[in-house]
DNA sequence: CGAATCATTGATCACAGTCAACTCTAGTGG
DNA sequence: CCACTAGAGTTGACTGTGATCAATGATTCG
């Protein structure tokens, strides 16, 4: 709406340790290994702080795309509908992230992008950013890696066969991204029903809940309702089996 | 699907065979969409066929990234090995395919890709390559289109939740990229065994037998070893059900 | 030809989905 | 403040689907 002074994640001067203080550090952060300069220059094409309530929508799937959003605050999930109505999950999203990637292709969204609570976004149009990066290298590339991670990211989806074994996953790697983002890595409210949760790993909700039991009963995490404790992070990463970028 | 060119195709002339001799035509392939002299420079940093015999590794899980490769000829796996010695097949890749993208992110290879026959690749130094597209706009447009439409592909796997309509999705899709390519839709020769699409849909090879069995009875396909012939595409595409960006 | 690999077919069984009932919590309004 | 409701989450009993085990059939290659 407004393009005030500091816009995407990032505070000029903050940016000393890490580059990238509003997502703090990490590598999924497009400011990432700019100079100031660079940074004022993206900071010009980006709209800021877009809010959101629970459940309206950032863009929905058959769109014309035209910006990427990164989000500032709150989780998103990222959805398809098919053919007779039924809706699959592709993913969640949290603050710091990109979303709007898989557009590219075909100049379409190709999900609803839906809040789950009260959140914020920050739109980039697409062509100034890619008039801008062909000046930039830098950002250039950490476009590319951000492109490139989300192919990561699915592939680990994928990987998992077990019930249990995507369950653990799936929490395993939302522990590591809010840790990565400066959250507390053990102490998550989950944003999402147990339903969203259950459509995403292609499982019925009432499993779940029945791993969740046995997981808690194994002294992996300790879970009410959305509040979730892991309580032993390695036992659970071991569960989880194959991340990637690990080791 | 060919008949609107509109989307990617930008300012197309006559360009499909002559501008990308190497994987003629279609959207994914790199070049498309340049003119004489820019396809000269990224001709000069490609190296061309690289020969390789059945069941030899373009690149490695772990080692490190410094080139894309496109498919000259040949089907290759892309497989990911896991703590435990498994390995899991993450998808195939046909003539004109670009492999290694999701290499990007942490500059490292994050999959062993394998010819499963005789087969040919030609490598593109992936330094040389964003250097070139700083300085030409549509290539790199073309780049950020194909990793995006890897992570539309990657998540068209993930959409279908029976096995039956795995499987079929598995087929069209792959009727569909043969097509593209100028190659035969409906009459195709499977370059992978049954226990490696077992392996990639994560199914049982004896259950893939039964399908193909069961397919073949309600007349969708005709299929003998490695010998598919798709003989009711529409059906097939029913079944198959959500496939994106057809429509 | 036999050996080896790949594919098919049949019989059995376990795991996870479905159905149904119940509990808990938050929100509303009298 | 309590009663009531609606929605989410949990629990239990049952069932069906697809994996597993085992044997047979087809194809290629030395």
């Amino acid at each position: 709406m407004k393009s005030d002074a500091s816009i995407v994640h990032i505070t000029a001067d903050s940016r000393s340790k890490a580059n990238c203080s509003q997502c703090s550090l990490n590598s999924l952060c497009l400011p990432l290994g700019l100079n100031q300069s660079e940074i004022e220059k993206l900071d010009g094409l980006v709209n800021s702080d877009i809010k959101l309530k629970p459940n309206e929508t950032v863009f929905e799937q058959g769109q014309k795309f035209t910006k990427l959003f990164a989000i500032r605050s709150g989780v998103f999930k990222s959805a398809q509908i098919d053919s007779e109505g039924n809706e699959k999950i592709l993913g969640f999203y949290l603050p710091g992230e990109l979303v709007g990637l898989d557009a590219i292709h075909e100049e379409t969204y190709k999900t609803n992008v839906t809040a789950l609570d009260t959140a914020s976004v920050c739109s980039i149009p697409f062509d100034n950013l890619t008039n801008l990066t062909a000046s930039i290298p830098s950002l250039q590339l950490q476009l590319l890696r951000m492109l490139s991670k989300e192919i990561n990211d699915v592939h680990t989806q994928i990987l998992n066969f077990g019930i249990e074994q995507r369950l653990a996953a799936f929490i395993y790697t939302l522990s590591l991204r809010y840790q990565e983002r400066g959250y507390s890595g053990t102490h998550i409210n989950l944003a999402m029903p147990r339903l969203d949760i259950a459509n995403h790993l292609n499982m019925a909700p009432e499993t779940i809940s029945r791993l969740f039991k046995r997981m808690q009963a194994d002294g992996l995490i300790n879970i009410n309702r959305r509040e979730l404790i892991i309580t032993d992070m390695q036992k659970l990463k071991d569960l989880a089996g194959c991340i990637p970028g690990q080791e």
